[in-house]
RNA sequence: UGGGGCGUAGCCAAGUGGUAAGGCAGCGGAUUUUGAUUCCGCCAUACGGAGGUUCGAAUCCUCCCGCCCCAGCCA
């Protein structure tokens, strides 16, 4: 739905360089990527960053991704996230067809190859308690120590192993570990554990197991099994890759998977971390997963945010091995860019202001046209009531205007878009001195917003006819944190924006608004694109900023808007 | 003082020995019935630093500096 715009290049990156040399030299004859979120908790715009990848590359090279449920802790999973998860990624745009997996699936296999590590003398049940494994694990520049129970026979892991799956013993009281070298410059190699065991209630399993195996086992295995070419994440995995390989190598896999790395997307004024997102659910600050302000996807749905918005942010943003930290303002460009072209315009009064045409003939009303879409004739033209008595902007009348400030003031003409022009009369003041009307006087020969002899105002004001407006609540949202780097300080949450929301309760839409589709965006003509949000009903209309127009007045008097 | 990575403009990011793409932001200007959009122009003698190799280095070598990740029975 972009008009002619050329089919966005790919883009290249380091991944795909990788791919097009593995597919030269023959080594895959099929690229098979996959997306394995862990369902605790919901997607954002980071994971939209992986998402695009996987599912992109694939796509471009005529193959498949899966989506595949990394569900190997019970402690910390729900089925909630793995309908959210699906329900995102789906609305992001791509689609996994038939390949939706889950760790879990290969429960039974993964178990079995444990057994098969252990027949090869390279695992080992471990009594220790984690405590102690910690300590003898060594540090990061000394070598740890062997367990005491690295030695066990095979026969006698066996036996352990089996116990531990039939559950006779505890959480914590044992775990199998991969026999592999203890004083490894790299920690994942000291002895990893495996398999450990935790009586908890599984999403998709259920009771069956009370053994899980971690990441680690679980990973690599589970791309093999699938038949994954490219195993693409994010940087602090780099450490296991050695381990990832391991595994491999020595378990009789289908598949030979190979991992890269990539940096994971980072943006300022934002933080992505899902422990922390957790918490601003869990403790009230924000009201849900989906409350606009936050970074998910669910959120940014809410918002108005288009897919494709996500989708031309994050290829724009590339695909690297540095860390960085983007700019929101790149975002904000992409949501720009896309709603530009796709919004139909309509006028709402944020703010309002009353003036009184004087000279307009009371009781009276007509009906005037308006583009629906400047940037897209095909969406037509619309009629909007105009009446003696309109609401106006209060940001659009000085009294004493600074320089620079060219809307209505004393005395001054300006142009009602698509109505007449009108210049300022008075200005009605309360006994507080505050401006609660102003008395204006308008052009009958300026209909349509044209002067017949020539005449020019330097600018177009939006407005609403007060007796034919739908009144609405409009949600303006501001960044959730006050710092770019948000808990650069120590704490995250002494960095929350206190006015991250503001809400507006006497704003006024013109008529059209009251149909607005819950979640398409619309541009508010000289504000920002809003759309309806999903607590809008007939009778009390609320709208989402998504985000503002670029207003270079605002930027030029310094800020404040 | 261990292991693994990364340093190109304010922010992303191409570049893979032949003389610094592109985007965002910013700054000028044109058009404009949205101070929007669109359009035009400007914006790294310079690639973390210092040496070296070479006719030629962001790209190769050496040393140095800085930043990130790893000591979960999380992923």
């Amino acid at each position: 739905m972009t008009r002619e715009t050329a089919a966005p290049e790919p883009g290249r990156d380091f991944i795909r360089d990788i791919i097009d040399r593995d597919i030269a030299a023959g080594r895959n004859s099929e690229v098979v990527t996959r997306f394995p979120p862990e369902p605790n908790g919901y997607l954002h715009i980071g994971h939209a960053k992986a998402i695009c990848l996987n599912f992109g590359v694939a796509q471009e090279y005529g193959g498949r991704c899966h989506l595949r449920f990394d569900d190997t802790n019970p402690v910390k999973e729900e089925q909630e996230y793995i309908d959210a998860i699906k329900r995102d990624v789906r609305w992001l745009g791509f689609d996994w067809g038939t390949h939706l997996h889950y760790a879990s699936d290969y429960f039974e296999r993964l178990y079995d190859w444990a057994e098969h590590l252990i027949n090869a003398g390279r695992a080992y049940v471990d009594d220790l308690p984690a405590e102690e494994m910690r300590m003898m694990r060594g540090t990061l520049t000394e070598p740890g120590r062997n367990s005491p129970y690295r030695d066990r026979s095979i026969a006698e892991n066996l036996d352990l192993f089996r116990r531990m799956r039939e559950g006779e013993f505890p959480n914590g009281a044992r775990v199998l570990r991969a026999k592999i070298d203890m004083a490894a410059g790299n920690i994942n190699l000291r002895d990893p554990v495996l398999y450990r065991i935790l009586h908890a209630e599984h999403p998709r399993t259920g009771a069956k197991w009370c053994i899980y195996p971690t990441y680690d086992f679980a990973h690599g295995q589970s791309d093999a099994i699938e038949g994954v070419s490219h195993s693409l994440c994010t940087l602090e995995f780099e450490d296991h890759r050695p381990l990832y390989d391991w595994l491999i190598e020595n378990l009789p896999v289908p598949s030979r998977p190979r991992q890269y790395e990539f940096a994971r997307l980072n943006l300022n004024f934002t933080v992505l971390s899902k422990r922390f997102l957790t918490q601003l659910v869990s403790q009230g600050r924000v009201s849900g997963w989906d409350d606009p302000r936050m970074p998910t996807l669910a959120a940014l749905r809410r918002r108005g945010v288009p897919p494709a918005a996500i989708r031309d942010f994050v290829r724009s943003v590339g695909v690297a091995r540095a860390n960085s930290t983007v700019d929101i303002a790149m975002f904000e460009h992409a949501i720009r860019e896309a709603l530009n072209r796709i919004a139909q315009r309509r006028m709402a009064v944020l703010r309002p202001l009353r003036i009184l045409i004087d000279n307009y003939p009371p009781g009276v009303s007509e009906e005037l046209e308006a583009v629906n879409n400047p940037e897209d004739p095909a969406c037509g033209r619309r009629r909007i009531p105009f009446g003696r008595e309109l609401y106006i902007e209060q940001d659009d009348f000085i009294e004493d205007p600074p320089k620079g400030f060219y809307r209505l003031s004393p005395g001054r003409e300006v142009r009602l878009r698509y109505g007449y022009f009108v210049t300022c009369r008075d200005a009605v003041k309360n006994a507080a001195g505050e401006i609660t009307d102003l008395i204006c006087t308008y052009d009958p020969a300026t209909r349509g917003g044209n002067a017949p002899d020539g005449r020019k105002v330097r600018a177009t004001l939006h407005w609403v006819s007060a007796a034919h407006a739908a009144r609405a609540e409009i949600r303006l949202y501001d960044p959730l944190f006050n710092r770019p780097d948000p808990g650069a300080a120590g704490d995250f949450f002494a960095d929350l924006n206190p006015n991250s929301l503001d809400v507006l309760t006497e704003s006024r839409l013109e008529p059209a608004l009251a149909d607005a589709v819950v979640g398409e965006a619309v541009q508010f003509e000289r504000q920002g694109y809003f759309c309806a949000d999903l607590d809008s009903a007939p009778n009390h209309l609320v709208f989402n900023r998504t985000v503002g127009l670029r207003d270079s007045w605002a930027k030029a008097r310094g800020g404040a808007g």
